[in-house]
DNA sequence: ACTTGAATACTTGTATACTAGCATCCAAAA
DNA sequence: TTTTGGATGCTAGTATACAAGTATTCAAGT
């Protein structure tokens, strides 16, 4: 129960549905799912250890208001790891990779233009896919747990601006050279798709000044 | 009390005073800090998470034993990470900061041969002065959970065979880099530094078999 | 001798009751 | 009008009680 309610906040954090600075109470979450405040607290707990919320004992609960400096912290992170794995499964030249990947992309470009929960979870699956390929399992538990402060912001940028088809783009250009073997222009590739972000980030700082905590 | 107990719980682990493949309880536990069931089966789910030990529900609870692909899986991530924030450093060309190195260098030179607890405190605090003062924060959390899995085999290599001031000695030579400016080469001695445990590892696991996973 | 099955003693998971601390509000006093 | 102090209602932290499931043990029956 604390593990599936755990998802649960989880994703309704990434999607905004739970909004920054929104007070949540144990007895609150505990009433609306019908179950007692143990598996709640315990579920609060992992959400604390992943920034998305902040307990303070005795005084309460709340949705953790994003942060531009750990956003920009968590993407230079998965930047390192990421660029490592590509360079990995580039010299590895297994087709059926290259296979595995070009049918996600596929998928990524039927997504109807708004749906960016579907899309999202592709982008995901791709990026999850080299992660195992390269055998980093280690490597992809963290990249999920950080990659939760940058979907917060990528679930905003989808409000207001649907640049999806240049991602799925940007994700075919950097199959293209896996299968080519260029380890080096594959890294290059995947550095200046993870650094999309940081031309939006500024933007929506700016745009959702509430969601953002004054740094 | 949860937060204390995981620390004590963790160190314990680490140091083999909780011998791999023990079973623990939550009842057992709580019974000798005196605490409720509730503190210590946070402490667990924490250590659950850093996979310390195993929580199988209705069946009971158990120090993991070590695997040597985690083992592996961990130093490659941390390395990953590690190199690249001594890059960063060496660029910044502090001196305050070689300064503080020097001093825990220092440090560790006077520390008593078999004292490896003092040691691996000093060692530690190096490296997360290094990532701090790389202003990577994450990134020194990521690798101070992953370092639990390392720390483990370095503890049982200590009670056979104590390198020690061969580890200072690379410290030093690290730090040499770092003062230099190269940061290939600061990043080098750190790479090769960080693949000490890959020789020692199989020796290791070949000694003590019994706190191994088979695999 | 072997197998089967029920009782028992564990385990973790969940629900509830109680404790301690913080914040707010409102009234009373200066 | 301002300040102070206490009552009240909230919060999370902890302790305890109960539920549900597993492994073991031991005895009874074949």
């Amino acid at each position: 129960m604390g593990a599936q309610l755990h998802r649960i906040l989880r994703t309704a954090i990434i999607r905004g549905e739970l909004v920054p600075g929104q007070a949540i109470s144990e007895i609150e979450m505990s009433k609306r799912f019908s179950i007692s405040r143990q598996p709640v607290r315990e579920a609060f707990i992992k959400l604390g250890e992943e920034r998305l919320i902040e307990v303070m004992p005795q005084r309460g609960t709340y949705v953790r208001k994003i942060s531009v400096k750990e956003v920009l912290d968590a993407r230079h992170l998965r930047e390192i790891i990421e660029l490592s794995i590509v360079r990995e499964v580039t010299e590895k030249h297994d087709a059926s990779l290259i296979k595995t990947l070009r049918q996600l992309i596929a998928q990524q470009q039927k997504v109807k233009p708004g749906d960016s929960r579907s899309f999202l979870a592709l982008d995901e699956e791709l990026h999850r896919t080299l992660a195992l390929h390269a055998g980093r399992e280690l490597a992809w538990r963290v990249t999920e747990s950080i990659k939760a402060q940058m979907d917060r912001v990528r679930f905003l940028t989808f409000d207001f601006a649907t640049p999806m088809p240049q991602l799925v783009g940007e994700h075919a250009k950097i199959v293209d050279a896996i299968e080519s073997g260029d380890a080096e222009l594959a890294a290059q590739r995947m550095q200046s798709h993870l650094r999309a972000i940081l031309t939006s980030l500024p933007l929506i700082a700016e745009r959702y000044p509430e969601h953002f905590v004054d740094e």
